[in-house]
DNA sequence: TTGAAAGCGCTAACAG
DNA sequence: CTGTTAGCGCTTTCAA
């Protein structure tokens, strides 16, 4: 690999000119820029973005810790990020956590010493002490972290309530919940959204703690059903157990959604490809991503951020399981 | 935040000695070593990695190109690719490519500048030659490149064999293939295998050009079952395109598995998730990363590999959808 | 308009 | 066992 100092001999002229046009800045006369682009060119020269973070300490790099890409919400908004930060030049580092703290603090430790220019997490499990101390700036997605540290996400509780509200215009009475995992700021808000829905109605409650994830979803939705006669309607906390939900009816010879409406949370991509496909509480991820990556790259800049919390709202989307 | 030379003045030491105790290699003082790892407590310091990498022209960082993240093939295999580095010390530089040459070049001119220790990649857009004259080492997965770079993938064409045969076997005659994009590898083998298998039985082929995608793969099924009669089994080129054949059935009031069988490739978590639970060719798709992983670590510690092609048979997945 | 030189933080000879 | 020093490749004063 060809160094700047390769270039500057070739062009029989210094570093620091080379430098110059490297970066465009300073004076550097016509002539020479043209000697040392063809040098650059004949030497198939590329800048040395190590050397250069160094100097400059700054690795146009983004950290991204996530739970679990393999958790289908996930995907969508990596590469929300992703496409946003590589127009801008930088370079994602991603990292799964599985919302161990251990490993998160791990992470961010890795991400210090690389010197990444800013970090954006989804995380319960992490509290802004750990967060603030760092220096690096941070957004937090989907999740609160704390009101000191930026976030992104949705209205979780207003969201809840109007997936209850359209299981009750379709004429449901006896509406379950399956709840996400406890402690989980996203599933404790759905859960209160729910609640209240169904207070405001003087309707029973049942509510069953599911773990976001589809089997255990399905059984649970098995035990639910058989334990409560009568069910008409399941407000699942996300769309991974709204299948599982599904998986379970169908498994019981139950009608969807004659029989069983059910309803979902989240709008990935799978809730269109089941049969029914999946009324459900769609999240902007896209939006998530991107408005993230911008405030994020704000902070990197040294901007200040006007709001420091940005809400996107959930939208109905009207499917076959209602 | 504290360099090493803030250590070694704490500790009234050299920096030499500080970066004796950091990496453990010299000889140090027992007591000079306690002095040094206080000052290091003390200081809370960590080592900054860029200057290494800068010295030592080794970023402990491996760049893994993927078409794109969204597509529910890969997570898994992010996830495998993943664990494993980060087992080993290495943080992923992701890159969604789009199976866009020029921004795989792009992308590969980063890392090269970012000094990433080695590469992995899924293309069928790039050559041998972009990539031979790299000067890091490369493993390609899923897809051959060419027979001098390694390559962990799986016997595609054997694979679309069988596939195929568990359609005859369960009695079907007239076996329609939704095939993958031309000119994509994978595709192409499993169409061979597909071809093959028919001609074997003297039988009929029906073949219908898809691109993996559920949507396209859910029209185009309609319009092969209009344009054949008869149709009793679908050999889909991947599982998503699978899950479309299946949709577009149950919207033509088709019963599968009675009246249609289907059968996919690939063994993501989707194929559970709907129903009928989808019959596949499964993918070793954890084994598929960790595998490129071990090679390419051999490589970065400059082993020599042995065997530079690893190939994995699919596996038959039988479910509800035959 | 250009070059010399210092220095980003670290590692690895080389002396002592 | 420890310190001095020369870089790794680049950017940026400061002079010329």
């Amino acid at each position: 690999m060809a160094t700047i100092r390769d270039v500057a001999n070739l062009a029989g002229v210094s570093v620091a000119t080379v430098s110059r046009v490297l970066n465009n800045n300073g004076y550097v006369h016509e002539d020479t820029r043209k000697k040392v682009v063809q040098a650059i060119n004949k030497l198939d020269y590329k800048p040395n973005a190590v050397a250069r973070s160094l100097y400059k300490k700054t690795s146009k790099s983004i950290g991204f810790i996530i739970p679990d890409i393999t958790n289908p919400f996930f995907p969508q908004l990596v590469r929300a990020v992703e496409s946003f930060f590589v127009e801008e030049g930088y370079t994602i580092l991603l990292f799964n956590s599985d919302e161990e703290l251990e490993h998160e603090l791990k992470i961010l430790e890795i991400m210090e010493s690389k010197y990444v220019d800013g970090i954006l997490i989804v995380s319960n499990t992490i509290g802004k002490d750990q967060l603030e101390h760092l220096s690096i700036p941070v957004v937090a997605i989907d999740r609160v972290i704390d009101e000191t540290i930026p976030t992104v996400s949705i209205d979780n509780y207003h969201g809840a309530r109007e997936a209850v509200r359209l299981l009750l215009k379709k004429g449901c009475r006896n509406i379950a919940h399956i709840r996400g995992p406890e402690n989980v700021h996203t599933a404790e808000e759905r859960l209160k959204g729910y609640l209240d829905e169904m207070k405001a109605h003087s309707l029973p409650t049942f509510v069953y703690v599911g773990n976001y994830e589809l089997k255990t979803s399905m059984l649970t939705t098995m035990k639910l059903l058989s334990e409560n006669a009568g069910i008409d309607g399941v407000f699942a906390g996300n769309d991974v157990m709204a299948v599982g939900a599904i998986k379970a009816a169908s498994k019981l010879g139950i009608a969807i959604p004659k029989e069983l409406k059910i309803i979902g949370f989240d709008g990935i991509e799978l809730a269109e490809a089941i049969t029914p496909e999946l009324t459900t509480m769609e999240q902007p991820i896209l939006k998530l991503g991107k408005k993230s990556g911008e405030l994020l790259l704000k902070l990197i800049q040294g901007e200040p951020l006007i709001t420091k919390h940005v809400t996107y709202h959930a939208k109905l989307v009207e499917r076959n399981s209602t």
